[in-house]
DNA sequence: ACCATAGAGGACTAAAATGGTACCCAATTC
DNA sequence: GAATTGGGTACCATTTTAGTCCTCTATGGT
């Protein structure tokens, strides 16, 4: 179904949430609580953001987290890619190598292509936009035309 | 990592195999072979997308599988849909109800707008796109600026 | 009519990813 | 130095995914 991980889906909230006061820190226990959630799954969700750089740990007491970065600095990419791993939808559309299918499948050049469209996407998409408590505005249709996906046999 | 599943990687490749040929029926076995990958796999994965009505079969001596439509009309999300279920990337993106964090989560309505975007994405590569075996171009960046995610808060 | 071919449907199993928890250690502050 | 708060790791339960197998039904050829 193309999901993302819960944990993902987690981070995300937690990052909004920190987002929203981005001079204080916050405990990994004062956000479970915001946000309705197991402190330790929370606090897993955390340690990983921290891993990949999107927050800054402060121990002891009246430590917390803060962002990394300024919330638009940071995008749905960066959240996602920190939980799951790179952002690809097939085997062959992260690294090359792995698929030992590649001759019979045909399909793999055009896949990456769709890939990296998605990845553009997810990168065009901020946390300052996620945070944002009203909806944000998106024009149902992307003026996908743009993407040169018609038939052009040659290069 | 947002990947598909292995068997909606096969059905994309059987799919195009098809759509290259797309006047005689091909045989499970046939495309098996074609494609290097375990029969009894590969007919399952038919079978799901003869019941997602983008194959049609014809039982018996000489049957085998054909495209219920033209390759062009056919798209990246219908075989992912047949395979996967429908395309959301989260919980709450895809129906209403089922998630109860949607107070304190606050990110919801944003991330169903992504997914939105990403579906009309990948509603925009057709069968015919991925099955041509010389890679189709697609310029690197999309348009993204007219997606309206633009902020309302602050900044 | 009968047989060979080819798909339909479902049940079942094995393996892997995911989610969640607990425990103990390290750093800060008061 | 005690309380607070994050860091790291290891572990377990559950769910998903992948793959296989078996039997039934439809079609075409002889």
């Amino acid at each position: 179904m193309m999901k993302l991980s819960r944990l993902t889906d987690y981070a995300a909230v937690v990052m909004a949430q920190i987002a929203r006061q981005p001079q204080q820190p916050h405990a990994a226990a004062e956000l479970a609580e915001a946000v309705k959630l197991p402190h330790p799954t929370v606090s897993k969700t955390l340690k990983m953001l921290v891993k990949a750089g999107l927050l800054e740990s402060q121990r002891g007491a009246q430590g917390g987290y803060r962002l990394a970065r300024p919330a638009h600095e940071i995008t749905a990419i960066d959240i996602i890619t920190a939980i799951e791993g790179p952002v690809a939808m097939t085997e062959c559309s992260q690294s090359d190598g792995d698929c030992d299918l590649l001759d019979t499948c045909g399909v793999a050049d055009n896949w990456q292509r769709v890939s990296l469209a998605v990845r553009t996407l997810l990168d065009s998409v901020t946390l300052a936009h996620l945070a944002q408590t009203a909806p944000i505005k998106l024009p149902v249709r992307l003026p996908i035309q743009s993407i040169d996906l018609g038939a052009t046999a040659d290069t």
